[in-house]
Formats: structure tokens, sequence, C-alpha cells
DNA sequence: ACAAAAGTGTTGAGAGTACACCCATGC
DNA sequence: GCATGGGTGTACTCTCAACACTTTTGT
């Protein structure tokens, strides 16, 4: 807390632990769920793979920190970001007591992909159904992340954030098969999404080659971040 | 994040912010749903109320900080707690960079009215819909709190957490009535509580001078953490 | 014309909601 | 016997789930 703060409170007086923001950065690719991870250079768990993420530093809010992780490594910004959970086991880092603020963000297959990140350290997409192995707790980390985005996506329409900003209902179905791990049905999965009246049509529609073209849609700007009382898809 | 951290890492070569554990400690008492605070005795925010909390040792987990800062004030353990928030803005402490890591608890009636905390600072409870003016960003703390109550309240059964261990139906629909602040269907509560089938009857029954006797339940300890599917009281 | 993907309605089952009276006890 | 709180059932509505064919385009 914050209100047993002795009145001459000298912050040197007391040892405090190192804070990260760490950030679980999701995409699709193809039929994938993917996350981006960073290599270990060094001890410990050297060559290891890693969420990536950083020191929060002292002017800087936590999810600011965490969005300029996001923006370090991949290049975008402005992408659906939330705060997960605060991981703090005393020996979750051998080298000195870390807390993390883990974040996680959906970012759009096109704007991010096959873009390598402004640093020097070596990156790569993993499947979320096929991990390496992973320094720290992280791995924990990564489940706990896609048991809270499958989550969201049954009570609140997030899917689309994973998208291009147009899309196919086929698409955003698709999209929620690969993270659900499961078969919908696309009369329902339409009715639902159309009902929850977050889309719009754009107007356009994609031919990929064969079979009839499709419209494409939209997020709407104006849908005022409805509250949806019920399970998207229970 | 922890992968970042340089080879030779000496964590005096870095700022960092101090880390607090702050509880939310909500009870019911009569037909108010409150809430536990301290007053503070020194600047800033001198002289008004704030949530208990502390620091986060370098060796205590931080659900541990949190259980403990609850057994100072309270001499209560072993209820239920979960993490709520971390809050980071960068000047929400004038004095220095603290982040503070949320959690919120529920407390019986009986466990805890009426008994002074261990330590000498003032306490005093006071009800969520009427609070007091609140040091720092602890009324946002607050309100977020009572957010989340709410919706765990529709989707899993806590609300017996709040209760003695043996309670009447009533009771528990009271407890949900105070903390949703709307007036429930008597025989729609019964069923979907006891077709949630997480309680049991105890044989017993409470007399309280006039009317019918009602029969006790209790918390199955077997209801393994049942998934609900469905809101409870959408 | 046929292959490929888009698009479209109906029916049955189960859950949610609204609603009013009898029961057991104390005084 | 009456006041107080405990306890119970049913009908209607709505949502969910299951399911198959037609339409539009490219080749």
């Amino acid at each position: 807390m914050t209100s047993n703060i002795p009145p001459n409170y000298d912050p040197s007086n007391y040892d405090r632990p190192s804070v990260t923001a760490d950030v679980v950065i999701f995409s699709l690719a193809g039929e994938d769920l993917q996350v981006l991870l960073i290599k270990r250079k060094h001890p410990p768990f050297a060559n290891m793979w890693a969420i990536p993420g950083g020191f929060v530093q002292m002017d800087e809010a936590l999810e600011e920190a965490a969005a300029r992780e996001l923006a370090e490594e991949t290049g975008v910004t402005d992408v659906y970001m939330e705060q997960l959970f605060t991981f703090g086991e005393p020996n979750r880092d051998p080298r000195t007591r870390v807390i993390t603020v883990a974040y996680f963000a959906l970012v759009p297959y096109d704007a991010i992909h096959h873009r390598p990140g402004d640093d020097a350290s070596e990156t790569a997409w993993f499947s979320m159904f096929d991990l390496p192995e992973l320094a720290f707790d992280h791995r924990e980390i990564l489940e706990y992340a896609l048991t809270r985005l499958r989550y969201k996506l049954e009570y609140t329409a997030v899917g689309f954030q994973l998208l291009p900003d147009e899309f196919t209902l086929s698409e955003l179905q698709k999209a929620y098969e690969i993270i659900l791990h499961e078969p919908l049905d696309k009369r329902n999965f339409r009715r639902k999404i159309l009902s929850a009246n977050i889309l719009e049509e754009t107007g356009n529609k994609r031919k990929l080659g064969e079979g009839r073209p499709a419209k494409l849609y939209r997020y709407r700007e104006d849908a005022v971040a409805e509250v949806k009382t019920r399970r998207l898809f229970p």
C-alpha cells in the first residue's frame, strides 16, 4: 500500500525489487495462434526463449512500459493490450527479486509478420500449441495468457483485433476456431457476431481466386464498448 | 520482463520503484457492504483514509504480503483473496514511485467486526456506498474492486465467503442483493444457487425469534471449483 | 459444368423470468 | 390466531444448438 510509508520516508532505506513489464504478443499466422519470443543471450537461462519485456522506467506508467516493449520488438503501436497479471514469486529470477507486470497484446498478422524488431535481439514466432522450453516462469505466464484470451473471446468480441482493418466473417470465424481450438457452426457464428452489432460492412468484397467473393467488414468505431451480458460461445 | 537483464546485472545500477501490496477488505454489516480503511497519520494525505497495505518484503510473495497486511489489520487468515490489478502511474504517490499490487479479500462478518487490528493504526469500516475522501488513487482502486466483486458474484458463487460457515439461503440472497444493489427473486435465486451444487445442508436450523426456522447450509468442501458456464444473475 | 467458398432459416430443447400462496414457529 | 420469515411450482419467453442447401464467382 501507500498509506504506511513513514513520514520521513527515504527510498534508499529500503530494499526494493526490480519491476519489469512483459508483453505476451499474440498474432495469427495461417492456421496458427503464435506468440513472439526473444532468445536470451546470457545466463541465467541463456539460449532459452522468453517473453519480451524490460524494466519499468521511473517516469513511465506500467502500460507505457509494456507498449514501449511491444514497439521495440515489433514496431507496432496502437493495438489491443491489457494487463494480465502480476507475477512476483521471490525466486522466479535467480539473480534478484523481480516482479513482472504481464500484459498481453493482440497484433494483426499483416501489421507485424516478417518485420524484425528495431533492436538487435533475436526474436521468433512460436505456435502457442508447440512452445519451446521457456526461461523463468514464462510458460506459466503464456498459459495464463491463453486462458484469458479464450475467456475474453467468449465474452467480448475481441477476435477481430487479430485481423486486418477489413476482414470477412469467414476469416473472423477462423480466428475464433484457431484460438478456441474447436470448430464453430457457421450460421450460428454469423448470427451471433452480427447481432452483437459491433461490425459494419465496408461495401468492399474480397475475392481470392476461387469461390464467391466475401463481404468485408470492419469494427464499428462508434460501437460504444458494448457490454456483453451473455457468453458469445458457451 | 526478465529476459533483457544485462549479463552482469547489478541491482544497484538501476532506480527501482517501491512495491506495495494493498488489500481491499470487504465485509457485510447489517444491510451494508463495508470496506476497512486506515487513517493516515502523516503527509501526504495526512488524516485521510486509505486502503491498508505495505511494502512487499524481498523474500515474500505478493500474495503473502497481501495476506500479511490483512492479518495485521484484522487478525484474520484463510479467507478468500485474489489479485485485483496493479496500479503504477508515475505520480500516484507524490514522494516517490510506488507500484501497488492490489488484492481484494472477502471476510465474514462474524470473523472480524469489532476486532481492532494488532497494530496501533486507526482503522474503521466504511460503507462502499458512502466513502470518505481517500488518499492517493485509492478511490479508483475501491471502485474497481467493487466492479470486480459484482462481476465475480454474477459468474461464480463467491457470495458465501462473506458469511459465517453456516448460513441460510435468505442470508445468502441478502448478501447478493446488498452487493449487486438490486432485489432478486427468491424462488429463482434458490433454484439457481442450489442447482449450482456447491452447497449442502448442515442439518441444523436457525431460529431468530419470529418466523419459521431456516435450514442452514455450508459450502461443499468437495465442490471441485465448478466452472460456471452461465452467469448466475444475468 | 464444376469446383470452391459465401451466404442463408427453421426447429426443438433448455434456461431465464415472472409471479402468489402455504408452512412452521414465537408471541 | 396472527405476525414473521421460510419454503415451494408453473407458464411463457427467449436463447442456444443442430442441421443442409442455394448463390456467386473462377476455371
